[in-house]
DNA sequence: GATCGACACCTGTCTAGACATGTACTAACG
DNA sequence: CGTTAGTACATGTCTAGACAGGTGTCGATC
């Protein structure tokens, strides 16, 4: 990595992850930070800006900045994709393939897709044998044609669809909690009737073209969600459904 | 609002809402809406970064911004503050109050808060005369003494409590699915064992002190929150519980 | 010892420019 | 007509400086 910006936001934050500012000490000024690094003002402003969105310091004009919390982020690789999520929570990833079909989109589907005919991939997750979440993913029929061509049971789609030049950019996720059908309780292990936290997931490409539309089951007492926000950025939205 | 770069944010974000850009339009190049608001290049950039950090823009090197979607977003106080968000939902906002007791904190509410005394509130709130959510915050004594003077069936506590001064910074959401409880079920007007979104929320000042430990618990098919994130910026965290 | 005012320090905003890197478009060529 | 190369245009990164407004500290005064 050789951005500036972004080798200082890397070594404040493992300074913080490594106990140098435990939560609520002061961090140094923009101009000491500067002066260490070696990099102009504007650089440092731009490397805290990210720290600050991250919701890992606290920023207000007159006084220096804080650290708020200890904690380890994720990217948005490691967010979109459960092998890696899975492999830095100290867990084995796993999957098990219940069925992947070519068929014609759903109304929904159609429309987060932007496409009538679709790849419909339905995977059970686990982390160390146990089965914590469902995916029920649709996928364009060019992106569908690569994962059809992978072993969905032991690969991380995410992965290899980057290393065959997929690029995913941004995405929304949904997040409500519904009750396990007979069908997820049997596939998930658990009992009929307990409460899920589902995850509707879009995945778009830089031009903001579909490559997912995917609804996400997780077992309601295994996996939580947790976003930052502050008074200066938001990315978080309550909705009616 | 005088800054320039939050004057040109919400501009483009108004003329994208408006239907000028709808999704996957091109916007202006950062020169073009540079000279077309009279300002530099770096300002226009700053209010793009803002757009893009809400999920309504895409960016990429070399290619013109493009629009993800229209759709509206949610300032901080938006979210923190129920009334204010069904209001702009087009509900009419309400509360129950259920209790409001000054009692010693339990174990998680004495480390959330770093305090040993507070001030529990719970409340059920209804969009237009339909229980949607129970909050049950726990405040420190300080801010309790506030809401205690407060009628808080009627008022925005979150309103009122920033009219007396006290500064609203960050926060952290973490969402999650449980099954609701006898009581939870009773105060919600639902049947028991149904799905309810858990939101456990901790609210700071900007030096990192925390103002609000919160769970709500949210009907399960009447809310959900949304996210966006990208691969240059990501706020949402998944974990394990 | 408490309070208040001044000032130094800090972050936020804005400008201007230079340069690197990626993308899209156009013209030329086969 | 399709392909390729070149170039113009676009965003990303970095620097430097100026100025506004907020915060914290210290010294003086009561």
């Amino acid at each position: 990595m050789s951005i500036a910006y972004r080798q200082v936001a890397a070594e404040v934050r493992a300074a913080v992850e490594a106990g140098d500012y435990p939560p609520g000490a002061r961090l140094p000024s923009e101009s000491e930070l500067a002066r260490s690094y070696g990099v102009a003002r504007g650089t440092v402003r731009q490397a805290l800006a990210t720290l600050a969105s991250e919701g890992l310091v606290s920023t207000r004009r007159g006084a220096r900045r804080l650290v708020l919390a200890r904690q380890r982020l994720q990217g948005f690789n490691e967010l979109r994709s459960f092998s890696e999520w899975a492999r830095a929570m100290g867990e084995r990833p796993g999957g098990r393939v219940v069925a992947l079909v070519r068929r014609e989109a759903s109304p929904t589907e159609a429309e987060q897709l932007d496409t009538d005919r679709i790849y419909h991939l339905t995977r059970v997750r686990l982390l160390s044998g146990r089965p914590v979440m469902i995916e029920r993913t649709a996928y364009p029929e060019h992106i569908g044609a690569l994962v059809a061509s992978m072993n969905a049971e032991s690969e991380s789609i995410t992965q290899r669809l980057q290393e065959l030049g997929v690029v995913f950019a941004n995405a929304a996720h949904t997040l409500g909690a519904v009750v396990a059908t007979a069908e997820d309780a049997r596939l998930l292990d658990i009992r009929p009737r307990a409460p899920l936290l589902r995850e509707w997931r879009r995945t778009t490409d830089p031009d903001g073209a579909a490559l997912e539309w995917s609804e996400d089951r997780y077992v309601g007492e295994a996996v939580a969600f947790t976003v930052h926000n502050s008074v200066h950025q938001n990315t978080l939205i309550r909705g009616l459904t």
